[in-house]
DNA sequence: TATGTTTTAATCGTGCGCAATTAATATGTA
DNA sequence: TACATATTAATTGCGCACGATTAAAACATA
C-alpha cells in the first residue's frame, strides 16, 4: 500500500494515539471515578475530597504549615490557601503565623475538626467493601501507583 | 494501656486513615502529576490535557456527538459544553446540531484540529521516555487501571 | 392525536488545580 | 550592618469537574 521508502511522517492511525492505548486516560478518568466514589461518604460529613485529605494529615499531626501540607499532597499554596480558609471558615482548623517564622502559616486541628475523625474512620473500609477488589490486586496496584509518583516527581 | 474491655470506639491512629495506606491519594496525586508532565509537551501545541483527549477521539472518528464524547471521556455536558465552546473558538472543530435529532450536537473535526495530529504523534513516545518506565510494568499498570475503571462504573 | 416520560445539551454555582506574579520575611554574605 | 537572594503564602486569572436545574426535542402510549 504505502511506499516503504517514503519519508516518515506522522501516521494517520498512529495506534499510540488511541485512547485506550494509552496510560493516562485510564489514570485520569480512575482519579476521577474514585473521587466520586467517596462523595457520598464524604458528603454525610460535609467534606470534599481534597479536604478530606488534609484533615487525614491533620488527625495524624495536630499542627502543620501550609508548606508540609503541601508537601505531603503534592499541591501548592494557590490550591491550598483557599481550600484552608475555607475549613477555618468551618472552625475545623486554625490558621496562625508561626512566631519564630512569620512567612510561615500554622494549620492547627480544632475541636469541630477533630470530632470528624470518629464518623471518618469507616470511610476507607466502606471504601474497600465498595471496591470489591481482591487484597492482593489493591496492594499491588497501590504500589505500582507509589513507584509512577517517584518518576513523575 | 488501654483496657480491652472498654467500648469499640473509633481508633484515633486508625492506620487506614494514613496517608500512605490508602489507594486514592497516590491515584489521585499520579494522576495530577502525570498531567503536569504533559504540559510542556501540550503547551507548544496551545492544547490543555482534556483538549488533547477530545483532538485524541476526534482523529479516530472525524464526527462525534457531545454525548458520545461524553461516553468515552466520562465527562457531562458541564465539562464538554464550554470546554468544546473554547476549542470552537479556535476552530478546531465545529458544532451543529444534529439534523435527524436536534436535541445531538455533531462535533466535527476541522482543518486546524486535523493539522494538530502530526505533532501530536510524538506525544505518546516522549512521554513513555519521560516515564523511562519498563513495558511490562506500564501495560501491567494500564490493565489495573482499566480493572479499577470497570469496577467504578 | 394528546400527554407524560425520556433524552440531550446548556446553564449556573461552587470548588479545586495550577501557572505566574506579588509581598513579606528570613537568610547569606560582603 | 547593608544588600542581594531565597523562602513562604497570598493573590490573580483561567480552565476544568461536577451536581443541580432548565429547556427543547423526541419518544411512548393511552
Amino acid at each position: 500500500m504505502t511506499d516503504p521508502a517514503a519519508p516518515l511522517s506522522p501516521d494517520p492511525s498512529n495506534p499510540m494515539l488511541l485512547l485506550e492505548n494509552q496510560l493516562c486516560f485510564p489514570l485520569y478518568a480512575a482519579s476521577r471515578m474514585l473521587t466520586k466514589a467517596y462523595q457520598p461518604l464524604l458528603q454525610e460529613l460535609g467534606l470534599t475530597y481534597p479536604q478530606y485529605l488534609v484533615l487525614l494529615l491533620l488527625w495524624e499531626h495536630k499542627e502543620l504549615t501550609v508548606k508540609e501540607i503541601g508537601e505531603h499532597l503534592l499541591l501548592d499554596s494557590g490550591t491550598l490557601t483557599p481550600l484552608l480558609k475555607r475549613m477555618e471558615q468551618r472552625k475545623w482548623l486554625s490558621r496562625r503565623r508561626a512566631a519564630h517564622d512569620e512567612r510561615s502559616v500554622i494549620i492547627e486541628l480544632l475541636p469541630d475538626g477533630e470530632a470528624l475523625h470518629g464518623p471518618a474512620c469507616r470511610v476507607p473500609e466502606q471504601m474497600l467493601t465498595r471496591l470489591g477488589m481482591p487484597n492482593e490486586d489493591f496492594l499491588a496496584l497501590r504500589s505500582q501507583l507509589n513507584n509512577l509518583l517517584i518518576r513523575l516527581q
